[in-house]
Parts: C-alpha cells; sequence; structure tokens
DNA sequence: GTGAAAGCGCTAACAC
DNA sequence: GTGTTAGCGCTTTCAC
C-alpha cells in the first residue's frame, strides 16, 4: 500500500529531472518534430521515473477544447440503452473521448442538473440516448453552445441518428397483418411519448388504414415511480377482452412486458395473442422469450452518432442539424402467428 | 438554430457586466458569507444575463482536486453490470460526483488506456465494478495515486464492497442439496475467473463436501471473441451425460445462458436439470425465465461504494484497505426442483 | 465588503 | 533545437 498524497509530478519537474525546459518536454509530450532523438529520451526517462501524467484539465483549459462526451441516457436498466451505452462508450474512446454518463432516470431535475453539470465540464459534446424530459429546458442549456447529436430520438435543434422508426413500424404492422390479424393494437412506450414513438405511431397507423384495419393506440399506465403490476394486467386483460389478436409495441421493454402479462393472465403467445417488438436486444432473442422484432443496429448506430459528433466538434461538419437513417430489419421469432379460427 | 461559436463567458465578463472585480463573482458564485446582497443580485443578474457558467476545468485545476469519478465496467451488455452502472452514477451523482465510464469489453488494452485517461483527467477516485483484465497493470497505474475502490470483485489494494459471494454461494449449493440432488456441478463465469467467482467456488465446495458430495467445476470454454454456441451445447450436453441433476451457476448471466442450451438440447428445467443463479438481475424475474436465485443488494452495494470512495477522497477515511459485505438472499423461483425418481 | 495579485499545469507563439 | 513568456478561467490569500 503506497501512500496516497504523493503529489502529481507536473511538467515542470520533469523539465528539471532532464535539466531542460518545460517547453521542451510539452514538445516530447506532444510528439512534436524538432526535438532532438537524444533530449527526447533524456525526457523520457524523467517521464518514466517520475510516473508523470500530463494533466488533462490543465491541457484543456488552455486549448479550449475538451475531449469529454456527454452522454445523457433515460434508463441504463432498460438493455437497449444499456448496450446503447456501450456502444458509444466504445465508438468515444475510438476516436479519443471519453464519456461522461448523466442516467437521468426519467427524472427532469437529473436530466437538467447533469446537462448544466456537462456544460460546466465543458464537454465537447452531448449525445442523447433518449429523448430529454423537458426538451425545451434542455435546449436552452446546450444549444448554441456544444453539439448535439440525437440517436434513437430526436430534436430540431440537434443532429438526429436514429433507425428508420416508420419504415420499421410498417413491417412490423405488416407481418402482422400478413399473417391474417385484423384487431391489431399498438403499445405505446411506457417512459414517455418520444419522436420514435411517433414516427413508429405513424408507421403503425398507415398499414392499419391502407388495410382498411382501424388503428388502436394503448399507453401503459404509469403509476407514480413506476408501473403496477396488477394495473398492467388489468390493462392488458381488458385490451384482450376487446378481441385484440395482435399487438406492436414500440419497443421490446414493453413487448417483454406484455408477454409477462400475458402468461400472468393466461393468455397464450402467439396462439391467442401475437406480439411484435421493436430494438432486438438480447433478450428478445432468448429462447425462451423468443420475441419477433425489428432489429436495430446498435453499433452502426452509436458509430454514426458518434461520427457525427466528432465532425462537428472539429469544425469538419457545419450548418443545419443533419438527419441520419438507418435501415431497420424484421426478425421473426416465436412470439407472432396467424390467429386462430 | 443559435450559432455555434458564441465564446462561453469568464467570470471576468460577469465582473465587468456587473462592474465589480472577478473576485466578488467568485465570492458569490461559491457562496461566500459577507458578499453585500445588493451586490449579490447585481452579480446575479450579470451571470443570468450573460449564461454564465462557472468553467469546472479551472476550478479543479486551482484547487488540485476534481469531482470526477471513474468507473471501469466489463460489459454494460451484461444486464447486472448494467444495472449496477446505473446505480452507481446515480449514487455518485447524489454526492456531486460526475461519472466516467470506460467499458473495457474485457480488453486489457482498453482497460489500461482507460486508467491512464482516468489518471490524466484526474478522476478523483476509481471504482472497479468487474475485476480487472490486467490486475497488476492496473494496480500500477492506480494505487497510490487515486483511491480504488471494488465492487463486485476484490483486489488487495483498495476497498472492497461485495456480497456475501461465499455464503451465498452456501445457500444456493444447501437449497439443492436440501431438494435431493446430489450430482450438483458449479459453473464457473465464462468472462474470467474473478474473486468473487473464486468466494462462491468455496462455499459451493464447502457444502458439497459437508454432505458428502463430490464438487465438479466447469468453466465455459472461451472462444475468441465470443462463446460459440455450438460449443455450448456440446458442453453441456456433455455435462448431463455425467448425470449432472443440478448446477449452480456463478451468475445470472450464465445461468439463463444454461438454461437457453437446455431448452435447444431438449433438457426440461427444472424436471431434468435444476438451475441456480447468482445476483438476480431484473430479467432473472421475468415469468418466463424463472430463474432461482441469490439476491445482491444492487443499490446499496453501489451506495456505499460510492460512499466509501467520497469518504477516501475526502480525507475522512484514511488507512489500509476496508472491506464491506452484505448479505445475500436466496429468491426461488421456477428453475429448481427435486430430482426426478 | 471588495479588489489586487499570485498561482494551478499546461500550450503555443516567439525569441534566441 | 531549446528556452522565455503570456495566458486559459478560476480560487484564494491578503490588503485596503
Amino acid at each position: 500500500m503506497t501512500a496516497l498524497p504523493a503529489r502529481h509530478a507536473t511538467i515542470l519537474d520533469v523539465a528539471a529531472a532532464a535539466g531542460v525546459s518545460k517547453s521542451t518536454v510539452s514538445n516530447v509530450i506532444r510528439g512534436v518534430a524538432g526535438v532532438s532523438s537524444e533530449t527526447r529520451t533524456r525526457v523520457q526517462e524523467a517521464i518514466d521515473q517520475l510516473g508523470y501524467r500530463p494533466n488533462v484539465l490543465a491541457r484543456q483549459l488552455v486549448q479550449q477544447r475538451t475531449t469529454t462526451l456527454g452522454v445523457v441516457v433515460g434508463d441504463l436498466g432498460n438493455p437497449f440503452y444499456a448496450e446503447m451505452a456501450k456502444h458509444i462508450e466504445r465508438a468515444a474512446a475510438g476516436r479519443g473521448y471519453r464519456a461522461m454518463f448523466c442516467n437521468t432516470q426519467g427524472d427532469e431535475e437529473a436530466e437538467l442538473s447533469g446537462l448544466e453539470s456537462l456544460m460546466e465540464y465543458r464537454a465537447a459534446g452531448v449525445l442523447f440516448l433518449s429523448q430529454p424530459a423537458d426538451p425545451e429546458r434542455a435546449r436552452s442549456i446546450v444549444s448554441g453552445r456544444v453539439p448535439a447529436v440525437f440517436v434513437t430520438c430526436a430534436a430540431d435543434w440537434g443532429d438526429v441518428v436514429s433507425a428508420d422508426d416508420d419504415a420499421g413500424a410498417e413491417l412490423a404492422t405488416q407481418h402482422l397483418v400478413d399473417l391474417g390479424h385484423r384487431r391489431v393494437a399498438y403499445f405505446a412506450d411506457p417512459i414517455v411519448e418520444d419522436a420514435a414513438d411517433h414516427d413508429r405511431q405513424k408507421g403503425y397507423s398507415r398499414v392499419m388504414e391502407r388495410a382498411g384495419l382501424k388503428p388502436t393506440v394503448f399507453h401503459w399506465q404509469r403509476q407514480p415511480g413506476e408501473l403496477l403490476r396488477q394495473k398492467r394486467d388489468e390493462q392488458v386483460g381488458e385490451i384482450l377482452r376487446g378481441r385484440v389478436t395482435a399487438v406492436f409495441s414500440s419497443n421490446d421493454y414493453g413487448a417483454i412486458e406484455l408477454l409477462e402479462c400475458a402468461d400472468r393472465l393466461g393468455v397464450r403467445v402467439p396462439e391467442d395473442l401475437s406480439v411484435v417488438g421493436f430494438d432486438d436486444v438480447v433478450m428478445a432473442g432468448l429462447a425462451r422469450i423468443g420475441l419477433t422484432t425489428m432489429r436495430q443496429p446498435q453499433p452502426e448506430l452509436a458509430g454514426i452518432a458518434v461520427a457525427m459528433l466528432d465532425a462537428r466538434v472539429q469544425g469538419e461538419l457545419e450548418g443545419p442539424p443533419r438527419r441520419k437513417t438507418l435501415d431497420v430489419e424484421l426478425v421473426i421469432r416465436a412470439s407472432t402467428a396467424p390467429p386462430r379460427g
């Protein structure tokens, strides 16, 4: 156990140890050309010997830019966000950024203070993994200061990278209609009605109308804090009494929730009820879940989002917000089948 | 769309706007007593009007300490870590820290460069959510510089906050033995043999020996990059041929994997095989998974870990590494039953 | 109650 | 090739 308070060595310590000036040390650190290989090694030795590690704070203060990426995520407990967070972090690290996460848990205050904090840290940019709870205030905090990119969600004051929610919803709904379902309901996201949800709802409605069917949209009833199991069961029970034979859920999380309710209520999936999700989280692919769903290209979404934010930060990309949409793919598993009878 | 490059207002801008010196502005920001309420409001107005936001980098540079917490996590795609990450982030934010995540994906290089980066950012402390891939080098990077806390894993050069892995494993194994199982195998963590795994294995072995049974430990065979499905099935098939009737998996992730293999191989759970996990991730509680498992008190683990790290950072806690162990609880679900016959 | 001044550790001209 | 110097935006004595 080494003693803790050992002060960090500074560039001056290194300079003294190597018998050069601090700018020479700086030059070595930054790898600028024009340092004799002799001094270079001497400096390097001093660095190694002192365990010197440049102070990023000082560097960033003078350079007037950081390599910190702010990431705002609603709920890391939701596998889709967790998986996206992982990809985002990897992509950021690959480009020399460090990710600072704010898990807002859907709480407005947490979101706002998190964003303000990110601005105080002078984050180079912020990446929204889920729709801000308070879009207007979020906008007032970050817009105009640093670039923002919305992944899997949207706003008009930043770049948007998302799956083709509308087309995906069409595919999903069409799959259900093609199987012969007539009473197909849409189940909206339990957390918040976001842009993606909206687009998915649109795609759903279009297919329904085209097929001469009546669109029916349900929202999970939200309890203070969390959804109550009994409440959910009641809701789902009611829907099934409405003779709905298929449901398209705006995301896998909700779809799996639905599967749970169905199990508890003794409703068989897919015999009595077909369910389609959206996202294709790892869990959806488990044999026991076997959820038919729309696959979002997670690594690509993350990679493009980070690349875009990077380009904005570097000044390589300028002008009005860009919009990048990636294709989704229907993954058919065990939760969908033709209706009975 | 406001123009981006609007330079951040500084404390000097505020001072000029308010007609005071920058130290007065600083005093207002930091809320020190001894500023006339008149100047205070004048300064506050200037702050609001300019949209001034203190530069944390500059502050931390002069204060010689940051409020950045480094969090090293193996795989955010693993629900247990994602859930823990969420709690850690919340706990950190609650104490005024910002969490900087490094998702190492078990990669040594990623871990090392992540840690070095954290040191360069002068993170106030680092929190390991999973065993470092290269413990020795990790140690040489952080030990002696900033305090480290290991949550759900362990090392002798930092505080450790973990569940009672040994006792938990005992409970789990005993549950199986009490059900009448004689051939009970232990399945080690697929990622890396860490300290928690080791303790769990110990608890398992103790119960087996006490019951006069032969302990059998299996390791998932690791493929370069990831586990191959076929390989896994072969392995599990072989184990079952060995007439094992129950398995205790070192974590839920592995247990669910096992469930998957069993499903594919036509092995019924719990009729042909009982499975107990460890962690109690949300997924384990799904009706369709119904995994009997040991519940780790995630929020408490996270809260205590962050509190401990905070205490170290503040200098309230000093001396040799502390060790905090929390109790775990057996949650019986549908994956365990007496053996047939 | 308020201001002047000295840094924190670094980069980036600009001399030599 | 290497050193000198002026900041980056802030905190924090210490005078007034």
